[in-house]
DNA sequence: GGCTTTTATATCGTATCACGATGTAAAATC
DNA sequence: GATTTTACATCGTGATACGATATAAAAGCC
């Protein structure tokens, strides 16, 4: 028994609309903080390593390769944005207690006060943006075929 | 009197969590689509251009400065990209019937066959996400408080 | 316990791509 | 009909994610 539901093949004019409006509600909320983001004078890639590490379940730092599953990135693309981010001493490198090969990525407190300050636009308008989700699909045409 | 709720001066720990899932959530759904896409040739911009045009609510053309604000780009970027997918025949240029200084971007039929080939798994992913979106977050630990 | 394999982080050269600055032409304004 | 605005296009530049490769520590093995 399969425990999806049955995968269309063919996806109705509709049904591209909803993608893409999906697609511009994350663009627009990425868009979003970016502009805040650099309002304080991060790059978006900053603010989402921090937030990685403040947003860590149980913890506030994290592994190099535990970053990279996080923000979606190869583990050497994380090591470059580490580095950025230490110049700019946002984040430090520690070593781990017990085993040498890892390196425990924390904030300094630069880092924790800047996220702090980022923290409430970004709930608010993440707030906005699952709202949207929630809701049905905004109509576009009547047309229901797919052209 | 306000049209929104208050906003919150200081986030917890837990909000931040939240905040991070949704990050997650957003980079492994676009993580997902770049794959998916990449394996039958695409950029992921190429597939969000077409996915603009054929998600545009009421028809499947857009101009440059719509295309602009779908994909939250400058109106050059969205030249450029433009252009690459001409190269690659996803896309034409028509003129406007009426203003001269407009250019329709449609795709051509070879960019709606790609296109319909993705058309699938993106959107039974895209019911998946919003699923998430929808549930209440996902415990981490049980410390409430922002450290 | 040495030897090999795997795991974790780091370095480097390269390619992509979004951007600002600038240009051109058509429409709108007065 | 001259000026301003709007729409698209070109070009040079910088940021950054990546693959390939390196190093070093841990784990596995007989």
């Amino acid at each position: 028994m399969e425990r999806e539901h049955e995968r269309q093949d063919r996806l109705t004019k509709r049904d591209f609309e909803e993608l893409a409006q999906f697609r511009f509600a994350i663009r627009r909320y990425l868009r979003f903080s970016e502009d805040a983001v650099r309002r304080v004078g991060l790059t978006p890639q900053h603010y989402q390593l921090l937030l990685a590490l403040k947003g860590f379940p149980g913890r506030e730092w994290a592994t190099v390769l535990e970053l990279a599953d996080k923000l979606q990135l190869r583990h050497n693309s994380v090591v470059e944005l580490i580095n950025r981010a230490q110049k700019q001493e946002l984040v430090r490198r520690a070593p781990d207690s017990t085993d040498r090969r890892v390196v425990r990525v924390l904030m300094t407190r630069h880092g924790q006060r800047v996220l702090a300050e980022l923290g409430p636009v970004h709930h608010e308008e993440f707030r906005r943006i699952r709202a949207i989700f929630n809701q049905p699909i905004q109509a576009g045409a009547d047309r229901s075929d797919t052209g």
